[in-house]
DNA sequence: TTGACATGCATCGTTTGTCGATGTATCGTT
DNA sequence: AACGATACATCGACAAACGATGCATGTCAA
């Protein structure tokens, strides 16, 4: 099978879950923290709504790249943590890599004579 | 109006037709030559499929971000030439500007701590 | 001469993931 | 009492790329 790197399959439908894979390394955390750690960490210039977040979410689960349990948080709310699994960590790799390929491709098109 | 960026807005959307127009820079150019020099320039990393080309072509059309004419090619083949307009030079530079802003916030996440 | 492959155009339907809108509930502050 | 922040989640719409498919001509080797 040849190795395709089409732009839409390696750009984006990983982007979001890689983000948050990335953020879960630093430790379990509930949703809207992550939400809020990309905000900031990016400076604001990432918006992260809650209907691209909870799929996303979602999608960690159903392929056992992170598991979940509800707990509280420091304030005492009811929230749900989840946690990055060792496949979650192989994935994140996987993503991380192929991400950067993509971008060094549009780089080297972009900064091209 | 606040200055959103959230991820699909901002990643995908128009990176295959800033790559085209980038390409016109270097000169007007008919698709299937368009298609050849971004999969060179990228080291065969990008694959241009024409289902996603000419769409995209299209939308350089009606955006007026490009103008075509039919015409021969070295070889003597008939093929649609597209030219970069004024207006095209200048969505070029702000989707250019925009992506650079979005990849530089998914470095800040993924490289920090 | 015939068959494969490259060149060159284009459309159709499907898939995928984000997005805006919406809904629930609790807590702290004014 | 009202409001905003915290915290979860779903729904339908939408946009764009993608795979498959189709047509036509040119080149080159078997």
């Amino acid at each position: 099978m040849r190795n395709k790197t089409s732009i839409a399959s390696e750009l984006l439908p990983g982007t979001l879950e890689m983000l948050i894979l990335k953020t879960l390394t630093r430790g379990p955390a509930h949703g809207y923290a992550i939400a809020r750690h990309l905000e900031q960490t990016s400076s604001d210039v990432l918006q992260v709504g809650e209907s691209s977040l909870y799929p996303a979410l979602q999608r960690l689960l159903v392929n056992d790249w992170a598991t979940a349990e509800w707990g509280e948080t420091d304030t005492g709310r009811r929230a749900r943590f989840y946690r990055i699994t060792a496949a979650g960590r192989k994935r994140l790799a996987a993503e991380s890599a192929g991400f950067d390929r993509m971008i060094g491709a549009i780089a080297a098109i972009m900064h091209a004579g």
